[in-house]
DNA sequence: CCGTCCCGTGAGAGCGCTCTCAGAACGGTC
DNA sequence: GACCGTTCTGAGAGCGCTCTCACGGGACGG
């Protein structure tokens, strides 16, 4: 009454451990008297196939491996990584396989996660989240297993991603505000060391040269995409130029936290400054006024970090695969928008 | 040139398998020479041990399933899971177990996640977000396998969990809003088919007792434990009784929804009326007035059910293990405390 | 009617590891 | 010197599975 093995089965159904096994794997070059008496056999003892064992010969390993770095501690409550999180589970359990979650919050940790993905112990590594000049790609593709970044990695990184068009939707937002007549459009930036940082402030550079502007060092704050560094930005921002009108921050927290200082300074949004964030969270909702943002599926990119993931299992020739995935602004009140609800 | 096994670490080592295991795996009966050799050859030939082979043969499994059961995919944004797992995450990795993440967002989903925690393919299962009388944990129980419930499980389930302590949470907030001086005092409450919300709202009832008031059916609507949900309980509740000048959400969610509906009546916060939400997420710092909330940390939640759930592996006396843990009212302006930052 | 081919099946090896059991080596005791 | 206990080591079985290979038998062509 234990649980029961292949061997069970084949003795049940009366063939040879074989055939049971080919039965259970699909293989069709089974008589279908065998087929169906292993079949029966296999409900009635209720076999699950050890997959320890199955691994072990075949060699194959069913297993991928998230790896979620934030050093800092303070990245994870962006509620980001939930959706991203979810798109990679359902694009892997459509295909049957488990997903290992690692979550790296030292360097420390983040070394034994990495000895632990090189190991061998998957078949396949997602990493969220890469931060400046993180090296754990190259380092687990010269073991031989296949990665797939999420984000953007580090320039001059030779590994396959999937990243939203952070350049195209900060173009778009500044654009927008252009097109609502401001004039003093700051931003508050990402850090710097981090591609999705330096890429949407890109963004708002080449939207303002597109419409024959100029940008300008002072309108620049980072606030390390991090609330309280919105905040504080935002006050640094008020403070060297009080005649702002427009605010494009890289992030929806770091959005919130500059609308605080905003409120704090008596600036009403979105008549004195209009505010657009970049995420399209569930905090754009949560805001008064809610929040304009650029909104990206990281779901989409969940999914999409699997295919790609797996095509590169797949073809073990050293492709690398970029996959950009659309963004798209989301007009609400914080920059003119219409005012949502019932009201 | 492949992954280097056991055996070739022996051969190295110039010792048999046996020893080289026994070396491996921290036995201490080996001589020092010996176990010097193997160690020279464990490092030099970057052996790691296989898995698949150790736990075919120990029919012992060192990885957790984490399954989150979303039904209707609108809970995930809720910054929470994200904190738990941490938490788990972080309990698991300090055991050298490792964290497979199931997560559920349809019946079907569910229904094959259950197949999959069933099959024997993990040592135990951490169950987050019970919804209704969802018999999934008596189902894997009785397969034999250790369950822990984050969160209070459903009436009469016999299965260990970890909850916060929603009860005295609510209780708090309540008590600290009649001792502002509030006489009329709301509640938006969670689904009653949820025992947090069942729960939360007890502790409601109960603080008013307390303080000698009768709970008042007209100042309770259920908010579902969404944003819209909240916003749109606030309005019915203030057409109900327009002069309520408390309200205690029993989640952050619904009280940014309040809040919204709120500004949209014209309703001053926390002048007119004071508000409480619960959970202390990342959305209470996100609101303007910033939300007082019930804290709980949910990563300390994750811990405590790694801990719970491997007792229970250890030991397989049927033991029904509860932990409570603590909440704290933290009190921010929405409530009447004093602004934040430096305004 | 015999050889050939092919389809379905079974026997058996072996994946990498742990663990039991027995044996070797050594020192001490009577 | 025979015996015992102790400590360390090695041989080998076997975990549950897949997969190769060989074989039996029916179909078919010559």
């Amino acid at each position: 009454m234990s649980i029961p093995t292949l061997e069970e089965v084949a003795r049940t159904a009366r063939v040879s451990r074989a055939t049971a096994s080919r039965v259970v794997n699909g293989n069709l070059t089974v008589g279908i008297e065998a087929r169906q008496s292993v079949e029966r056999a296999v409900v009635q003892l209720g076999y699950v196939p050890n997959r320890a064992a199955r691994s072990l010969v075949t060699r194959r390993i069913d297993s991928i491996g998230v790896m979620i770095a934030e050093p800092t501690g303070r990245i994870f409550g962006d509620p980001f990584f939930a959706e991203v999180l979810r798109g990679i589970s359902a694009g892997l359990a459509a295909r049957q396989l488990q997903l290992v979650l690692v979550i790296s919050q030292s360097p420390e940790e983040e070394r034994r996660a990495a000895r632990y993905l090189a190991g061998g112990h998957v078949g396949g590594v997602i990493l969220v989240s890469l931060h400046g000049a993180d090296k754990l790609p190259e380092h687990l593709l010269s073991k031989g297993i296949p990665v797939v970044v999420g984000g953007e990695p580090p320039r001059g990184a030779r590994v396959s991603y999937v990243d939203n068009d952070n350049h195209g939707g900060a173009c778009a937002a500044v654009k927008h505000l252009i097109e609502q007549g401001r004039t003093r459009i700051a931003t508050i930036t990402g850090p710097l060391d981090m591609p999705a940082g330096v890429t949407r402030r890109q963004g708002y550079h080449d939207a303002l040269r597109a419409a024959g502007r100029m940008p300008d060092a002072d309108l620049e704050e980072s606030g390390g995409f991090t609330r309280e560094g919105g905040q504080r930005a935002m006050e640094i921002l008020l403070q060297r130029c009080p005649d702002i009108d427009a605010v494009f921050a890289a992030s929806d927290l770091m959005a919130a936290g500059a609308l605080s200082a905003l409120y704090a300074a008596g600036k009403k949004v979105p008549e004195d400054v209009a505010l657009v964030g970049f995420d399209d969270s569930i905090i754009a909702l949560s805001t008064q006024p809610a929040l304009s943002s650029v909104h990206q599926s990281m779901e989409v990119m969940g999914r999409e970090l699997v295919s790609v993931l797996l095509q590169t299992v797949d073809s073990p020739d050293h492709v690398l695969r970029r996959v950009v995935l659309e963004t798209q602004l989301i007009v609400r009140q914080s920059s003119g928008g219409p005012s949502t609800g019932k009201s």
